[in-house]
DNA sequence: GTCTATAGACCGATAGAC
DNA sequence: GTCTATCGGTCTATAGAC
């Protein structure tokens, strides 16, 4: 006689699953909160700990490095970008698609939510360029960019004098550009203008049009 | 009877002194280098030691801490951006004048003696803001710029919508501008084209003329 | 009673200071 | 060349869920 028994691998997530599960968001969200605000060599792994408010050996539990921990936060922020570039209206303009990205890489390293990595760290480098995930969304990312970069180019919009690499590059240099710090600082503009003001001098440059 | 004495204030340096000098010469050229190749945070003064050749403690002798090692590297840095911008031609046009000193930031950076700092490390901003030799130099260079910016603006060749404050932010960006360590990376340019692209985009924006 | 996660002490290495 | 502090990472005793 046989019973109804549930299927191991359909099995919906146990309540501890689901516990660890939000755990774990919560850890990547004060990760990268601490990496936008003081970088990642500054950050330390009790900070983290009490950050989330458990102890350091549990962030061990989800987490074999600091360098994992800081490619989590990176894997995050890399889905979050692929989330909003799918989200863009499929038939905008190409050199609009491109500034709404740029937009919103500068709200996202004003808000404080830019985790920014230290370039030369080799081993973080690599621990990042095993993250699978990181580097599909890095490469859906580019492709998507750069399709546009080109059609833009084509239209006659986007300098086509300009390779299409170093305009890629131009934009990814815009989740970290300190102008917008400085000018947040300098306290005279609000965010949004902060933003606008950025956008018009990488897109029209700062000479006379 | 009376000998002649070498009056102390005009006595001319001992040699001991011009080896002083020359030692705390080669160990900014030396911090110089590893902040540029580096940054702060990932320099050890180890590592600064070795590549002069002197003991760790004789460094002490020279500058009593880390931080300002790395201000003596500023405050070297400052006095060459001085001397660059007062030695461009008076009579040249404005807008002139700035690409040229974006040109020599770009130029310094990617010989790699641009040192850069983490400018959220707060005990390393109180040194340097306390080096009145740096402070003064970034004031000269700046009112310079400045008197530059609302001329070009003036002239109407450089846009006028935009507040001096952002230009000056933004030409001081080059100095640790990360497209162009991208680009040098990517392999496929020379220094040379590498800055004359950025100074475009950074001048002429991203979008057609 | 068993099992797991936690808290917090602890260790080793490294780097700044003197 | 030594001292000390800090930080990444580990270990162990305990509390609590089931």
């Amino acid at each position: 006689m046989s019973v109804p028994v549930p299927a191991p691998t359909m099995a919906k997530p146990s309540f501890k699953q689901q516990m660890l599960r939000a755990r774990e968001d919560a850890i990547i969200l004060a990760v990268n909160r601490l990496l936008a605000e003081k970088g990642f060599d500054a950050m330390t792994v009790d900070e983290v700990a009490a950050e989330v408010g458990i102890a350091k050996a549990s962030l061990y539990k989800h987490f074999p490095s600091k360098e994992d921990l800081a490619a989590a936060a990176m894997v995050h922020v890399m889905g979050r970008a692929q989330t909003f570039v799918q989200a863009l209206p499929a038939d905008a303009a190409p050199l609009d698609q491109l500034k709404a990205v740029a937009r919103w890489m500068m709200e996202t390293q004003l808000a404080g939510q830019m985790p920014s990595l230290p370039s030369q760290n080799s081993s973080l480098r690599a621990t990042l360029m095993n993250q699978s995930a990181y580097m599909d969304g890095l490469m859906t990312v580019s492709d998507q960019l750069g399709a546009w970069i080109e059609a833009a180019q084509a239209q006659g919009v986007l300098n086509p004098k300009l390779p299409a690499i170093a305009v890629l590059y131009t934009l990814y240099a815009r989740a970290c550009d300190p102008v917008l710090e400085f000018l947040k600082a300098n306290g005279q503009y609000t965010d949004t203008q902060i933003v606008e003001l950025v956008l018009a001098t990488c897109f029209d440059g700062l000479g006379a049009r």
